[in-house]
DNA sequence: TGTACATCAGTGAACGCGCGTTCACTGATGTAC
DNA sequence: TGTACATCAGTGAACGCGCGTTCACTGATGTAC
């Protein structure tokens, strides 16, 4: 270990990059479920058994392909929004913008997607070490309406006596300063964009909605007031 | 063929029945990706071949089980809201009998929800046969507006011009009679509603969500509000 | 700077496994006369 | 009603396949003195 990196270290962190990108090739051509460390060392031309110096199993692949989708998502939604601030663009704006964000790395990486929100892969459930990544997007959904409540202030209706305590906790746990009401509507509406997301990407929309993108900026514009971001 | 069934068709339809039940609780233990002939047969004390007799191909044996789920949760469906419309339920409630009626048959029937509502089967796509039954849950929200829309009217703010001929052409193709804009808000209601049953099954509520049961019924409220549906 | 030893990436063979599908067959059920 | 033939469910063996993981090994890179 010097400051410059050895030969050794070197290799490893490119040869470790190598088989993340082969296995991200190979998910989008057949899927999660057909990943496998064999198919993957053969395209690289290394024999099976030495994908063990790099991943302890197939399952850390896994996990290790679906920590970078969530960072992925998560850097594109980021990157969404401080482009809308650099670009003086009220909290609504922002929100479009990063919705659109969403939807835009879905359709482009639409295997990746399926796996951080679609089904889970059987028999595998995930590790401590997604928690972080996975909270990135609804993060920056959160800091938006924070900006916009700590502006001009968010107008939504009280909510039901029922829902009142749980919409406390959830404020308190991860979106600190907001009125519950506004933090239980950036749940439902987070959820719910996915939704849209999924639908349009695993073929529900099919023979349904056909001017998709016309569709989801007018939904998205809609998730947008339901959380209580005013309208232009 | 006579009158009575013979010994003969009378045993395929009961076999033909058993191996989907065995299939499916194959499912529910492992998920649709594991699903294996040989271990459907093998439980049902059969040899792997014989399964042939009765589904050309496993997809075909997947494809029945696509269909009997989507016409599970269908059923399930509409029986809600058969039972609200008996009950003289006004739309608001019906809307939001079936919107728990699907989130109650999904938590008691994960996998197969996950079958038809999570990430396409990779390598599997779905034949013409499943439209009909896809459809069904759907058509019972439509069902839902139609009769508010019959009664009192739903008044929802008018559509942007660009969404208009989109809105339009989804009336004319599957709801017939509504206005546009509230078409538009159905179809993504029922996107949105989807990505809350999901999130909540996938597993992406956890660590977010505890009172799950309050927060959908708040948020299924609110999507019968989205459509136009008005508050008792 | 040079040498002896430790570390570690990659090899190749092997393990045991389960899968979908085909095929020639047997024997029971159904049908036509 | 009885017989000859056709239909068809289920058998058992075999095909070729790909998988995850282990293990003893070789040889190159790194480290301590």
């Amino acid at each position: 270990m010097s400051t410059v990196r050895g030969a050794r270290e070197r290799a490893r962190t490119e040869v470790t990059a190598a088989i993340k990108d082969e296995a991200r090739r190979m998910l989008a051509a057949e899927g999660a479920a057909k990943l496998s460390l064999r198919a993957v060392a053969r395209e690289l031309g290394m024999v099976s058994s030495a994908l063990y110096r790099y991943f302890p199993s197939r399952d850390d692949l896994l996990t290790a392909l679906i920590v970078d989708a969530y960072d992925s998502i998560g850097a594109a939604a980021e990157e969404a929004d401080a482009e809308a601030v650099a670009a003086g663009s009220p909290s609504r704006e922002r929100w479009i913008a990063v919705a659109r964000a969403v939807r835009v790395w879905a359709l482009e990486h639409p295997h990746e997607y399926a796996l951080i929100y679609g089904s889970p892969v059987p028999g595998y459930s995930a590790p401590v070490d997604t928690v972080a990544p996975a909270s990135r997007v609804g993060n920056t959904f959160i800091g938006i309406v924070r900006a916009a409540h700590a502006g001009h202030g968010l107008a939504l209706p009280p909510l039901p006596a029922t829902l009142r305590p749980e919409a406390a906790r959830m404020t308190a746990d991860f979106a600190e300063g907001l009125p519950p009401e506004v933090t239980a509507a950036l749940v439902a509406a987070w959820a719910q964009l996915i939704g849209l997301v999924s639908f349009e990407l695993f073929g529900q929309f099919n023979r349904v909605v056909e001017d998709r993108d016309t569709f989801f900026a007018h939904a998205a514009a809609q998730l947008a007031h339901a959380v209580g971001l005013p309208a232009a």
